[in-house]
DNA sequence: CGGTATCCCATTTGATACTG
DNA sequence: CAGTATCAAATGGGATACCG
């Protein structure tokens, strides 16, 4: 399978990647949720080339992700905001810096902690219900494939036995 | 910058991309928390080639998120199995389908649903505060950068300045 | 400052075949 | 079945330069 029919897979996670999955484009987003919104600024942050940076606003404006609003100092410049879409990866953005924060510690502390405004504390956030609110792993969630999913890995399957 | 450096950014999100942050990988993830061990399953399910399938078991495996554990079948077979750094990448997985299945529908509902064996609800995990149980946003979270983190970004931004 | 264009090298990877 | 080898094609990406 070619990489960009990743995403007409039968999996959020596949079509997830197929948008996100690549090399610098978590840390372009990761650098919109702190508040970078220049492009110089995502250059220097990043630590990718211009034409990389260039690329991957340009596809995550495609996406929908981020939107480019033009800034209206005369100057001809744009700023890249988080669209809905893009501020709803909070969740994935945070999850992945937990992991990070836990495993692959350089033994300073965490470079970026979270506070809760709600109760004070530093926080190292986790997965809830959201029927019940009650804290989640993968022992307490069962997996329910749909019927299309099914008939697709089964499909896969048989194509690769061949 | 270049790719191979990404890790020793002072980012946990940039150091989990370096482990994570490639086309293939998050499916070879997804394939393992569903259950799949053999080589020519993942193989089949991610539907990407022997040899880069081979490449990122071998990372996995490397980085510590996967063990190769082999089979007493007599056929020189092995298993690779979630280590306890591997299924703490359930909240990273769980996230990234919950947005796919959002943002990222075919409008056939979701392909893999979670049901939580508490309360018996379909769900849709959420974040919520380790420390007093409330669901939490980037509304009700502050960041909290390092001394080192500030230090590192005023470096980065410096060098790009020049 | 905010990007784009070009050049060229390194890496990725799809196809195919092969081996124990 | 469980991978590895090879090779060609495509893509990615760093350096540099360039333009409004």
């Amino acid at each position: 399978m070619h990489w960009d029919d990743v995403g007409s897979q039968v999996c959020s996670i596949a079509r997830t990647m197929s948008v996100l999955g690549d090399r610098w484009t978590m840390l372009v987003v990761r650098e919109a949720f702190i508040g970078t919104k220049t492009f110089d600024e995502f250059v220097a942050y990043t630590g990718a080339a211009p034409q990389v940076v260039s690329a991957r606003l340009k596809r995550l404006v495609e996406a929908g992700v981020l939107k480019k609003e033009p800034v209206a100092d005369g100057r001809s410049r744009s700023e890249y905001l988080l669209s809905e879409m893009g501020q709803d990866l909070y969740p994935v953005v945070c999850t992945i810096m937990v992991w990070g924060d836990r495993w692959l510690s350089d033994g300073r502390g965490r470079p970026h902690a979270l506070r809760h405004t709600g109760c004070g504390c530093v926080t190292s956030p986790k997965l809830a219900c959201d029927a019940c609110g009650k804290f989640v792993s993968r022992k307490t969630l069962t997996g329910e494939p749909s019927p299309s999913m099914k008939r697709y890995r089964a499909q896969m399957f048989n194509e690769a036995s061949q």
